[in-house]
DNA sequence: GCCGTTCTAGAATATTCGATT
DNA sequence: TAATCGAATATTCTAGAACGG
C-alpha cells in the first residue's frame, strides 16, 4: 500500500513519512523493518543490512545515521529497550525501534500529522545571545549589557 | 514483570529504575537481590557475586560502587543495620539493603516519581525565559523588550 | 607501541586519545583501522566490522556513532572524500577518515595536545547563575539579583 | 524556499574516581 | 569509617548548521 505524496494544500503528507510508510507496509523488506507488534511503533531488525539493502531503494544513501536524522526531524523517537548497549544474545542482535504517535499500522489518515520540526522561537534567541557573546571582548562587558535589572522584571 | 521504559514523554520511568525494578523481581537472581520481607526496601545478598554475574546483564559495568553511586543518584538511602561494622557472622556476611519511598514491591505505579537529582534550577530559569518568550508576538518586540534596543542591533 | 595513561600533571594524554592511539598501530586490527599513507589521518575500512569488532575491544560499546561523536568532542574532523555519496565502487566500499593536527603517527608527543572540548561560554554563564540562584532564598530575589551588573562581574 | 544529506554539537543519563561529611 | 556527593569523561539520543538539489 502506498500513500499519495502530492501536496494537496492542507494535509498532505510530507515524502518521507510517505516513504517510510511504504517501506514499513512492503512485504518483501518485513525481515528488515516491519511493525511492532502492537502496530505503535516500526523495528529494524538489522540496522547494517538495512541501511546497506534497503535505504538506498527509497533514499539518495545508505547511512543509518542519515535515516535517524530525517526521524527525528519528524519527530520520531527510538523506543529505548531494557538490554540496550549490551553484548547481545545471538536472537536480539541489532533490533532499532522508532515510535510516533501518528505512525500506526492501519491508520494512514494519520500521517498528514506529522510534521517536520522548524527552529523555536527560544532557539533562535539564544542564538542571537550567543552571537553577541562572541562579539565581545570580555566577559564583563558582555554580562553588564546583556542582564539588566529593569529588562527581566516582567 | 517489566517496566515500560520510553524517553521523552512526560511521566515516564527512567531506565535505571526500570531496570532495577525488573532486577529485583526477577527470580532467576532473587538469591543475589530481592525484596525484603515488608517489601519496602531490597537486599542484596552476595555483594561480589551480585556485582561478577548480575550487573553486567543490565549495566555497562560489574562495580557495585557504580550501582551505589546510580541508587544514591535517584534519591535510594542505605538502610543501616545494627551490627554494621562488627565483625560480622556468616549468615549476615555481605547483606546491603537500600531504600525508597516510591520503590516498593506490588507498587509499580510509584515509580515515575523517583527522579534523578539533577541541576533543577537551570531548567527553572530556562523555563523562565521561554515563558517571557513565549508572551511576545514578535520577534522585534521581544527582543526589545529583553534586551535593549540598541544592544541587539548589532 | 601504546602511550602513558596516568595523570602526568602537565601534559597527560586522555584516556580515549590514548585508546585511539594504541587502536590505530595495533598491527592486529590495521586491515580495519590504520594510519593513512602520509600519516596524517587514519582510515577505518569496513566501518561495520569495525563497529562489532574492535570498539568493544576498548570501549564500553559496538557503536560507530559513539566513537564518532567522541573523535568530534576530541576536536578530530572527519576527511571528506570526493566520492561521497556516490554508488561505490567495491574497492572504496565504507572507506572512512579522520584527522587532527596532533594526531599524528611517530609524533605520539603531539598526543598531550589532544583536548577535550568544554563547555562554551553560553553555559558557563548560566552555570553562574545557577551559583548565584542556590544563594538566594526566594525566586524573586534571585531573578532581581541575578542579573545585575554587580553580581555578574566576577 | 523547503527538503534531504552530512558533519558536528547539545543535552541527558551512565560510569568512574576522588572528596566530603 | 562509611555513606553520599562533585566532577570529569563516556554513551546515547536528538538537534544545529552548512550545503546542494
Amino acid at each position: 500500500a502506498t500513500v499519495a505524496m502530492t501536496p494537496n494544500t492542507a494535509h498532505c503528507v510530507p515524502a518521507f513519512v510517505s516513504k517510510l510508510w511504504t517501506l514499513v507496509e512492503a512485504p518483501s523488506t518485513n525481515d528488515l523493518i516491519c511493525w511492532s507488534q502492537d502496530g505503535c511503533s516500526f523495528l529494524v531488525q538489522d540496522e547494517q543490512r538495512f541501511s546497506k539493502e534497503v535505504l538506498p531503494l527509497y533514499f539518495k544513501h545508505s547511512n543509518m545515521t542519515s535515516f535517524v536524522r530525517q526521524l527525528n526531524m519528524y519527530g520520531f523517537h527510538k523506543v529505548v529497550h531494557m538490554d540496550a548497549g549490551l553484548p547481545k544474545a545471538d536472537s536480539q542482535v541489532n533490533c532499532v525501534e522508532f515510535q510516533h504517535e501518528n505512525f500506526q499500522r492501519a491508520q494512514p489518515h494519520l500521517l498528514g500529522l506529522i510534521r517536520r520540526k522548524v527552529k523555536l522561537i527560544s532557539v533562535i534567541i539564544m542564538q542571537y545571545i550567543i552571537m553577541l557573546v562572541q562579539k565581545q571582548s570580555t566577559h564583563t562587558q558582555l554580562l553588564t549589557l546583556r542582564f539588566s535589572h529593569a529588562e527581566m522584571c516582567v
